[in-house]
DNA sequence: ATGAAAGCGCTAACAA
DNA sequence: TTGTTAGCGCTTTCAT
């Protein structure tokens, strides 16, 4: 049979409380007794219930870590999740704390899981690793008043949940202006789903670089139908642009390989600046020049929010912006100033 | 307060033991009093604790996934983790059973957080998503006789051991085999560290497929430090080799990177043939031929088989094979029969 | 077919 | 400073 607190108890000649208190180093047991019972718990190989501690405190330690469903830019695909999680991790680890996971097919699936999750007391609160417009999700999460803290930025009840994210306006703004200090002026954007508040974000930031600038602010390009490719091209040939800031690394990829079947150099012809800093930046020539987030920060301030406001609920709901910068590679030409 | 078995039983009026059985729809109780039962659950919004019923049950109904650390082949960057973790969660989702992520930044943060889990009886068994030789972890969960299915192949204990995997040699010997049917002759092999076992099986895939087609058969080459690059060159030169089987899609992203820098163009002169079918090889042409190894099907047999294993532990330890296939792309040039 | 009651392992209020 | 004991919510044996 499993060692319990009884056996430590009879092993060390104490009550079961004491062994209790000692295990949560309790200032009211002596040293003395401390040690006997640490010896007798070390001697039987003690470890504590999960399960019991749980029902007698009414909490787990456990963190539920909820990934975006398969259809929404599925998440298998994105490197940054993986990164996140891990990160999470490792925080996790250090604080004690144990993750469990929450994934779904459909978003009823997902939400189905979540419930389960909340309602059978499995998790304290929750990291919602994407943000969505309108995600059922979340409004779950907060009707429910369950604890989470979001990884992004929130599309309402703003001011009643802890994020995580990146000044993600300001973010569209540097690698615009990027592309600006390095003398280009028709600059395009390319974005992705419009669902993504990211993406609309970092779209208000080209457009207020340019207008600072006074230079011409394009509409957002897309990337996916056919239509959007006729889109695209006609773009290219009426506007002649010489730089363009896209919404992700991967599309940078495959707005760098279009290019090129267009014959046009990247970035001889057209220079590229995305964002994220993956995986993707360095896979191949020329290497993408894009504006790091810093997944991981966010990813560890997210665990390290959700777990402190566990702890202490009433803390004020904060957020925490980190901060992003551009990585410089091989997708952005200095234009010729005197040109 | 939560609702508990007890206001069940109390609005239906009956004992909590004829709630319980309800509850796991025991025939010992009649039908009448099961929908007089559930009708209470449901005005009540009545939801089982999990601690309370792992607790009695002494079982959780919850699966650790173990990650890879970080330094092994860095999974954050391998978007096949990310993939079969859904997968695994698809499949729970289904059966009601629950995740709980186990990761570290080292192996031995990795294993105490494998221990932890297993010892405070968090999850009743592991999938061990990755496989390496002598990995301690593996060592640890055999050792404990803990419930573990591995994916991929068991270095040791091949025989006490459930796990899924590919015919990993086969799938070299395929792969080999492709090239040859497109009439290539000189064919070099390019692998990931030899401590992944799947390397070392396709490696030997690839060497029978030479030795039966009676060709030379070349040393396996590395694509990591620079004296690995050296090496590389003078294979080229050497051998003039036409063909090149890679371990993975994304060393053949760098190998494609590498020869293209080289002035050898891929597929006309070097035609390159991989594995997995992972994002990378769709992310810019030439589109890489590769062996599909369906990650998805691997994760999915692993946690059906985890959970059936655990349901009936007397069941034989069985190994699946899931099967693969080549998905021709771009990279592969089908050579002049008569030239 | 149903109920009473004794645990499962741990915590915390209360007593000493 | 330590012990006693009543829960936490559910399962299951043993009665009935």
């Amino acid at each position: 049979m499993t060692v319990t607190i009884k056996d430590v108890a009879k092993e060390a000649g104490v009550a079961t409380s004491t062994v209790s208190r000692t295990l949560k180093d309790s200032p009211l047991i002596s040293e003395t007794t401390k040690i006997k019972v640490r010896a007798a718990m070390a001697k039987l190989g003690y470890t504590p219930n999960f399960a019991a501690q749980n029902l007698a405190n009414k909490s787990t330690r456990t963190i539920g870590v909820i990934l975006p469903v398969a259809t929404m830019g599925n998440p298998a695909q994105n490197p940054l999740f993986l990164e996140m999680i891990q990160e999470i991790g490792v925080v996790c680890n250090e604080k004690k704390y144990m993750i469990s996971l929450a994934t779904g097919k459909t978003l009823d699936e997902l939400k189905d899981s979540v419930r389960l999750m909340h309602q059978r007391k499995l998790v304290d609160g929750f990291i919602l690793l994407y943000s969505e417009a309108n995600d059922p999700i979340r409004k779950f999460l907060h009707e429910g008043k369950i604890p989470y803290v979001l990884v992004g930025k929130p599309d309402i009840y703003e001011n009643e949940t802890l994020y995580i994210d990146n000044d993600n306006r300001l973010t569209g703004k540097n690698a615009t202006e990027w592309l600006l200090q390095n003398g280009h002026t028709q600059i395009g954007y390319i974005g992705l789903t419009p669902s993504q508040l990211v993406d609309k974000l970092r779209y208000e930031g080209y457009r207020d670089a340019l207008l600072e600038a006074d230079l011409e602010v394009f509409p957002e390009l897309s990337f996916e139908t056919s239509a959007d490719f006729e889109g695209f091209q006609t773009f290219i040939t009426e506007n002649k642009p010489t730089g363009l800031v896209v919404a992700d690394d991967r599309l940078a990829l495959q707005v760098r390989e279009y290019l090129q079947q267009q014959h046009l150099r990247v970035p001889e012809d057209i220079s590229l600046i995305s964002f994220n800093n993956s995986v993707f930046a360095t896979l191949s020539h020329p290497f993408l020049t894009t504006v790091d987030i810093h997944v991981k920060e966010l990813a560890k301030q997210a665990a390290m929010l959700i777990i402190h406001y566990l702890q202490e609920p009433e803390t004020l709901m904060s957020k925490v912006i980190v901060p992003h910068e551009v990585v410089e590679r091989e997708t952005v030409k200095k234009m010729n100033q005197n040109a």
